[in-house]
DNA sequence: GATGAATGAGTGTTCATTCAT
DNA sequence: AATGAATGAACACTCATTCAT
């Protein structure tokens, strides 16, 4: 949000002080963070940063604002964020092959940015019940919609399943790709770029597995599924 | 942790005192607990309570134990806590009937106790990178241990897939459980008791999916996605 | 006072700017006003603000200035504000006659002008004992010169009493027009212009009651007043 | 109002911390009124402060409530503040004689009280009309209070007249009051307690003028009261 | 002439922790 | 064994004022 004056500071100087607001917060969320220490950190006075922000929520959400252009413009790629995501692919294998090189995209890009990995797992983590600040629910909500939209893509074309209530599946796998997430960043060290994207493979067929209709997973494996009592 | 004293005071206070503080971290987080609103809760001493806990830290923990030892009692059954999880039974059938069951208790003791539901939601959202508190990731931890003891034994048995690195399948999985609860939490109030185990069926149904191994999941599906190189 | 260039300054944002910080001060008193609104309401820089005034103290002291100004011409009428007050009068019926309508004027103003009523009451509160804004207890002085010629002129024409220490006269009668004031302020609404014009009567009556000699209200003067229906 | 801890406080201790505040507070107002002053010069800490009192707000309405009760005190005697004021008086004359005596005390008070004086000031040019703190407000709501209900004794005892809208004859009164004491004020150091006395009696004079009715003061009582040399 | 970015001491308030009793 | 008074660093936020441009 920030006041209009922001817009009209030395372009370097904005970035600088948004990436240290976004460090802070990313490292010891809302509650936690303290503008005293942003400050320091930025070399600015308190009165500079009062200038440029309404208050420490207006400054949470314009790094929040920042941050979700950031995810969103990296998920579908700089020029088709107004897009709807996957609305390019036509056939259920190029639905899956996309996911796949979405989770190739995103692991890279979290594993080089240890605060946006922060911040995304902060973001993902909060929920609307009135335990997270406002701003940052929000800003789950735009990724979860992203998400959404791309599962409904998938439904278009048959590939995802269609036979739960509305919302349970998306925050199925939105919980089980932040596990896989979690799991993720204690590996990034030890982890070569082609074995990230072997794991993009992986969590794609994870996500496959949840989210494939009943049917389509096996012509022949489901009945005996039910047989054996599901 | 408590000092050795806490032990001698009155058992009814001692579970009121652990109780009170419970509610309070359990509603918000260790940062924004107040100390001294548990102490009004209470009614006991600023005093008091640094003399049966070392600090707040100290009483964070042991609020954290007793949670714990709740959560593995209710999931284990008081007795067998010390047993490990799903060690009688015997068949692959019987191993995901287990889980059914494990979840039909496990929902229905979140229902009716929303302080346990908000402690357990802080606790899996945690993780040990720095973020959390230590106390509430050790919490986690404990809580993860339990669930792959149990996945362990579906190896065992044959009914869990073995080809994934330690502890991917495991933190897949407690996501996606996270994530299935997390829906579940805007559920509660519109869903009868018949239908909550209607929903421990179904999040049975997601966890298998994620953890049969391929072979045993679909004959003839898997060979196309074998091609695939998975 | 302002700095000179103010009266450079074009004409009709003078007047706004002195306009806005009238109301202001008048709505907040001097140290609760805020220059960052100033600025704001009137859409000039900061640095515009510091470079047609030195200081908040100095735009206090022009808002003040302008606002006696315009007071001694109301109550003076625009021509005569040099000449002293009451001047023109020759008895001791008239002069009493003048008073009311002097309040007449007084109480129509006031009840058009709430900003100017606002600044008034600010004004005759103030006292030159440390408590308030020097500025302000200036204002508050030439206020009560006027009045103290006033009263004197009462005297020259024997329909004021003198027999009291220099200043007592004056200050409970003024003192006595602000509590008159005080009660008028919340009947604004409720009443007619005629109304108001009867209240300037009865102020007056007021005023007469304690500033008329003793010897002239037992003797001969206490009948016609009754007979005058008050 | 105070936490109720506060009452435990050693009360040296208790009245200096009152005395130093509202001694604060009669010397700045409320808002200008700085806590950190205040702990500065009671010599305590922060802490301490907050322990004792809920907040400035709090420390506030607390120290003007010990300067109703000492206000109130002194002008009804220790005994009989519950009492109405002047109520054991049955004639017009001792009826005034008892406002002398009340100027009397009170006077003798306010000379010797400063910080009494500030504060009685800051009380009476206090209006409801959103000006003010609410709490001084209040305040000034109770001391007119005693004062309606004085003069409401003096219109039973038909010493007082009784044809003006309500409130008018008290605001009026009431002003007149204060200003009187405004030049009091500025006299204290050269008048011996003799002189003040004599004001007593000057004081009730202006009182008497505009409160009595105007039958009474024409027809038979003017001729006495200049015998008594007004 | 005029701007507006920058300052920093100041505000009220919170809270885990200590310690004399 | 237990109290609760006292601490003080830290917090978010305000605002009159300055000064390089």
């Amino acid at each position: 949000m920030a006041l209009p004056r922001f817009s009209k500071l030395d372009p370097g100087k904005q970035a600088m002080l948004i990436a240290v607001s976004t460090e802070e917060f990313a490292e010891r969320g809302y509650e936690k963070a303290s503008l005293n220490r942003i400050i320091a950190r930025c070399g600015i006075s308190k009165g500079a940063m009062y200038y440029y922000f309404a208050d420490k929520d207006d400054l949470y959400k314009t790094v929040l604002e920042g941050f979700i252009q950031d995810t969103l413009e990296m998920w579908s790629g700089k020029k088709s964020v107004r897009e709807r995501p996957f609305s390019h692919v036509e056939t259920r294998e190029a639905y899956w092959e996309e996911w796949i090189s979405h989770y190739r995209r995103s692991l890279r890009h979290s594993r080089r940015n240890p605060v946006f990995e922060e911040m995304f797992h902060r973001c993902i983590r909060s929920r609307a019940s009135g335990i997270s600040h406002p701003a940052l629910s929000d800003a789950a909500d735009r990724i979860r919609e992203w998400i959404r939209e791309a599962l409904q893509r998938g439904q278009d074309l048959g590939a995802v399943r269609n036979d739960l209530p509305e919302g349970l599946l998306l925050d199925t796998v939105f919980g089980m790709l932040e596990g896989f997430d979690r799991w993720m960043v204690q590996k990034w060290k030890s982890l070569s770029e082609g074995q990230i994207d072997e794991m993009a493979r992986l969590v794609t067929g994870f996500l496959r597995r949840i989210a494939e209709p009943a049917t389509d997973r096996a012509k022949s494996s489901e009945p005996p599924r039910k047989r054996k009592g599901r």
